[in-house]
RNA sequence: GCGCCCGUAGCUCAAUUGGAUAGAGUACUUGGCUUCGAACCAAGUGGUUAGAGGUUCGAGUCCUCUCGGGCGUGCCA
């Protein structure tokens, strides 16, 4: 119907076109609003007031001449000039009723682009390191980064979903020796553990593990496995600290038993981590292992071009990347001095590999602290000769935890944070996924942990659901009063629709493909949300209004009628709910 | 110091991406269940959009500065 009015306008904009009155080149300037006031009638355009700087004329008079335009129409009660210039369009009642009709044939598709577009979308998201259990931060990249691919996918995108594993690295040697010093300590080893190690109790179930299969094969005194170990933090380096320790692991294991040790830290981590997603309703095409670009030479591979076309240079026994050449604050080094490749050299290789995989466009989704990073790869991207502007970033501000008015830290390392997995079972799903997608990304989100835990009844989610629920108690309360649903009979007596209430829903109901297609363009999942919500308002009122009475009325025409309307409101719903990753139950 | 993000009702957040009188939830005050579920509805109180300039028909939104908060500024990942 937007589209309707939009077309006339255009018909519009072209007659004052041949009488020489606009340029031919400003028919992008046609843009149809939905009306906050309903004053305001339905539709709302701006285009007198900005074509009108342009051709030297009162907005107004010109948006005059645009409407003694247009050509009459069927739907369109009426159209007023209002403000300093808008055109205002006015639908005849009952203009859009056949929405409803739409909704009940394509039920579960409503809102989906049908159409479907060859633009490829590559969706990167959460990427936690595999050296700990998620914790609240990470849900909400993952509540995110979740509902932003279905949002693309009913947009008509292709969209493949995937989880990058650092599995290879300093961090993972860090892991490998947190373990095994845990599980010289289950041996009987008196271990002062490194403040640089994961401190976390889920290493110790690991060593646990690792004890329990292979009894004492890894054994080593403690002399040994701390000798030539520079002091630990603070007076010392820990750094330096933790790396003679992990020299020390890897001299006194063989190298099998070092993987041993090393996997079984990751593969426990990394099914705790998978499974945590599964529950949370976040699904992957693929988990793409770090290791793999380094065993497959992909990354000497990037530094080797980037050495021919010359973006390599070597200072103080390091090779640096000139970034700073190419957009970034500073260069930075891709091997150090100690020969080993930076997290940056892999994930150059990584970008290339996701660009070369034929993807129109890369989506990255990052924790906010990682903002800095930005520039580089864009700039690791250019110099490889890629197209840098097919990747697209989105910084997830940090959720800050509030526990008992005190803000609680989230470290890691120190094992000291809330799970996502602890988060779900005090909250429940549901409430979980729908919290942490209210808000747009690069809002800062205050997450207070008694308030969620406290009043999860009073979470906007279950308001949404309730209004689902309460059309499925409708129609069983239907079959109790042994009355029939005729759908066909509703569907012809939809201009019995008469009420302001359904006249609103029925509009609302009409703004669901528009709003999914908006929420995905902007990458906004809250928007969704928000409309839910609306939508579920403007049932609730319906449902309660004292003039509609029952929606079970007993004159079969309009009852069937309304029937429809709730189960169009059901199904949109429905709808909705499934993209977000929430339930949509029949009672409650 | 420099860079990025943010600042909207007591609190948590929206605002159709530059549109018309800045809206919801929550809290507080009031009214509504003799049966389609009250996890609901209706009404009210609550604002110098941190502050000051600027751009234009029009600014919470864009530009400049100031104040306040978060993050970054590693040969960590």
């Amino acid at each position: 119907m937007k589209d309707h009015f939009k077309e006339l306008l255009l018909t519009a904009y072209k007659q004052l076109q041949q009488q020489g009155l606009i340029p031919d080149d400003l028919e992008s300037s046609i843009k149809i609003d939905n009306t906050r006031n309903s004053a305001h009638g339905d539709f709302a355009c701006n285009m007198a007031l900005a074509l009108a700087k342009k051709i030297g004329m009162n907005p107004r008079e010109l948006a005059q001449r645009i409407v003694d335009s247009l050509p009459p129409s069927d739907s369109i009660a009426k159209v007023e000039i209002a403000g300093p210039g808008f055109i205002n369009a006015f639908l005849k009642q009952g203009a859009q009723q056949q929405v409803i009709a739409e909704i009940l044939r394509q039920k579960q598709d409503y809102g989906r682009c049908k159409a479907g577009t060859k633009h490829k979308i590559h969706l990167e998201f959460v990427s936690a390191n595999p050296t700990g259990p998620l914790h609240v931060g990470h849900g909400r990249g993952a509540a995110y980064g979740a509902t932003l691919a279905n949002l693309l996918t009913a947009a008509g995108h292709p969209v493949h979903r995937e989880y990058y594993v650092n599995d290879a690295g300093r961090q993972m040697d860090i892991l490998a020796v947190s373990v095994w010093l845990r599980y010289l300590d289950l041996c009987g080893e008196e271990v002062i553990f490194p403040t640089n190690g994961y401190q976390g109790d889920y290493i110790w179930d690991i060593a646990a593990s690792l004890h329990r299969e292979h009894a004492e094969k890894f054994l080593h005194p403690f002399d040994t496995v701390y000798a030539n170990v520079p002091a630990d933090g603070p007076d010392g380096d820990k750094e330096a600290h933790i790396d003679a320790l992990i020299a020390n692991c890897r001299s006194l294991l063989t190298e099998e038993e070092y993987r041993t040790v090393f996997s079984q830290g990751l593969t426990e981590i990394t099914a705790n981590i998978r499974q945590d997603l599964e529950e949370f309703g976040v699904h992957y095409d693929e988990w793409f292992a770090e290791s793999s670009l380094v065993e497959s030479g992909q990354v000497d591979e990037v530094i080797d071009s980037l050495q021919r076309a010359g973006h390599l240079y070597e200072k103080n026994g390091a090779v640096w990347f000139r970034s700073s050449a190419l957009g970034d604050e500073k260069d930075r080094v891709v091997i150090r001095e100690n020969g080993l490749k930076t997290y940056l050299a892999t994930d150059i290789a990584y970008h290339a590999n996701k660009l070369k995989r034929g993807y129109d466009e890369i989506i990255d989704i990052w924790g906010a602290d990682h903002h800095g990073y930005v520039p580089r790869v864009k700039a690791s991207m250019q110099a490889l000769g890629l197209d840098d502007s097919k990747l697209e970033v989105l910084l997830v501000q940090f959720a800050i935890l509030y526990r008992g008015g005190e803000k609680a830290q989230m470290s890691t390392r120190a094992g000291e944070f809330v799970s996502l997995r602890q988060l779900r079972h005090e909250v429940g799903n549901d409430a979980a996924r729908f919290f942490y997608v209210l808000r747009k990304c690069e809002q800062h989100m205050d997450f207070d942990l008694d308030l969620a835990k406290s009043q999860s009844k009073d979470n906007p989610v279950y308001y949404i659901q309730y209004a689902h629920a309460r059309v499925c108690s409708v129609l069983q309360k239907l079959q109790q009063k042994d009355m029939e649903y005729d759908e066909a009979q509703g569907l012809e007596n939809l201009g019995l629709l008469d009420t302001d209430y359904e006249q609103a829903l029925v509009i609302r109901l009409a703004q669901y493909p528009e709003q999914l297609l908006r929420a995905a363009q902007a990458r906004e999942p809250h928007q969704l949300a928000y409309y839910l919500r609306e939508l579920a308002n403007e049932f609730h009122t319906y449902y309660n209004a004292k003039d509609v009475k029952k929606i079970l009325d007993e004159e079969d025409e309009r009852r069937n009628a309304r029937l429809c309307l709730s189960l169009a409101v059901r199904q949109v719903i429905a709808n909705g709910l499934e993209l977000l990753g929430v339930s949509a139950p029949e009672s409650m």
